[in-house]
DNA sequence: GTGAAAGCGCTAACAT
DNA sequence: ATGTTAGCGCTTTCAC
């Protein structure tokens, strides 16, 4: 069985191409009967326009690309769930890569994206180098940014407050009791998770005199590198009676080291998380943690995008309508903390 | 900046649009004076084909669809993550949706993939109803099944010997010494990782003796079924000292009902999970599990389905060369299983 | 209200 | 080796 065209459905119903097209896109005026006609054919022959043509014609793909660093941390996953339960009952799709932190293999594939023909860009990531913010020039789409903002006025962005989040949490375990007070954080060449949520911390401890740069370790916001940062911890002696960790991940990998040193959570250290990953809550002990709304702000993304590719003039192209949406994280107090006062 | 096409390319090299074609495709010869040049012009000009025009006069989308049920289930994500990655470096993209299990919501995103024009469709899904079939006999284009065959018998199929691994996780239980051996299961309509998890179990059992219809909960691989499995578990009294669970997140809802109850996990009673999550191993206790390898199954997906879309021939099409991957599993021994002899 | 024709950007015969 | 021409399947003026 060929694949139909409209062709075969214009002739089906004794009409034109052009008064096929018509009824599918509802563009413009047909007569009610010869509507009909033609709706009815469509059915029976189950027919369906092809998009690639369609595509071609009207300069609209109906694709909206993402471009996020992996696909198999919960974090981004999160995020594309949110994303592609909105867009299901939409008329677009999700073209979708991953790119493991590598500022080049973005650039390259933005352009993929561009070849490809998507209407708009969605990038879960750091803002990056020169050349990165060249090509985001370039692209001469919608683009939404993640997490992290562009320094391009006109690229909304959506993202939460990482510093303030992070004195919430370190205020929190203080207002427990705890001067002693440890950071596992990200690296500070990642603006956003790294050196904001550190500052946050380091501002907040510094308020009370607490603060010292012996209590601070570093890693990847992995289960392995909180493991070996809880390890140096505790090689450096004068363990701390609380951890804030820059990632839920990392947090669990410093308690897991902990449980096996003999160290008791919370009760010989409490543990403070960030992100509010599934395995938070599943955890032994649950993990006290910053929920970061992701699945919302993959559907905000969304929503924001799609309004940009249909109605042009909402893309904010002066200074004062440059718009970040700073969405609401929360502190969720589970039982890897505890008051020591 | 307009956005250039093959015609500014042809013009500004002097010649015409199919040589710039060839010169872009290696399709045919050219001399290499005239290939230079042209190429020149390209890197000058950053120009990239259109692959919407070119999809379109080719047939060929370069876009491969996977559907899914859910995204943000690390089982699944972990697919999505092996199938990107091989991916990347390919000359396709992944459009990929997630179905919440709806089998008709499936039927309606395979359609959709079939307009967007994928060349190839990886489902990851149970087979479902005879609609379900006729969607997939009309799709006329390359599918793989994961997890899941289709009874059509040229539809290729990766998965693992569900069966099999569950006799295997339950034997290691009995040569651990225990007898009294529970399963959280998932729905029996669910075929591979329902029914046939649950038989190995049984049948297994039953070899011994020990099987008994009152050591069966049921659950829909949560962490909250998997809680409340144990919950049930524990309201019957009678504890087993082993309790098998159809994922690991079913086993791990269960470990912390258990903890919450002061029930020791290994000491009273021993966990063996299903799929070797990430959490599984970073969990506390860690959990020994059978390990599937989602990855590895993602990314031979995308090998077999760009070879049957560039070679066609390769496409089994006779009864014999059906064709299954089983996958190995692995039983992965961690802190959940204590020997009781 | 409807049809004819041009065109979206590319590839693929067919000529030369 | 290269140019010419005719599509791919759809949308969109422009006539009627």
């Amino acid at each position: 069985m060929m694949k139909l065209t409209i062709r075969e459905i214009a002739e089906a119903a004794g009409v034109s191409k052009a008064t096929v097209s018509r009824v599918i896109n509802d563009s413009d005026a047909v007569s009610e009967e010869t509507r009909k006609k033609v709706l009815e054919i469509i059915k029976e022959t189950n027919f369906k326009p092809s998009s690639v043509a369609r595509s071609l014609s009207m300069k609209k793909s109906h694709l909206i690309g993402i471009i996020l660093p992996d696909l198999s941390n919960p974090v981004f996953s999160k995020i594309i769930a949110g994303a592609e339960s909105y867009i299901r009952n939409k008329d677009y799709s999700l073209l979708i890569t991953a790119t493991d932190f590598d500022i080049d293999m973005k650039i390259k594939h933005i352009n993929i994206m561009k070849d490809k023909g998507v209407d708009g860009l969605i990038l879960v990531t750091d803002h990056g180098s020169e050349e990165f913010q060249k090509t985001l020039i370039e692209f001469e789409k919608p683009i939404i940014m993640i997490g992290s903002d562009s320094s391009l006025p006109y690229i909304p962005t959506i993202k939460i407050d990482n510093y303030k989040a992070s004195q919430d949490a370190t205020q929190y375990l203080i207002d427990l009791g705890h001067k002693n007070i440890a950071m596992i954080r990200g690296p500070l060449s990642d603006y956003h998770s790294g050196k904001q949520r550190f500052l946050g911390y380091r501002d907040k401890l510094n308020c009370y005199g607490y603060y010292s740069e012996r209590l601070v370790e570093e890693g990847w916001y992995t289960f392995d590198d909180g493991y070996s940062a809880m390890e140096a911890l505790i090689k450096k002696g004068n363990l701390p009676t609380a951890i804030f960790c820059a990632s839920d991940l990392l947090a669990i990998g410093a308690i897991k080291c902990c449980i096996e040193h003999g160290i008791n959570v919370p009760d010989d250290i409490s543990f403070v998380g960030f992100d509010d990953v599934d395995i938070a809550r599943m955890y032994n002990p649950s993990l006290t943690t910053i929920r970061q709304p992701f699945e919302e702000q993959g559907d905000l993304a969304i929503r924001i995008m799609i309004d940009m590719i249909e109605n042009k003039n909402s893309i904010p192209n002066d200074e004062d309508s440059k718009f970040t949406t700073s969405m609401k994280y929360k502190l969720v107090i589970r039982e890897s903390t505890k008051n020591i006062k």
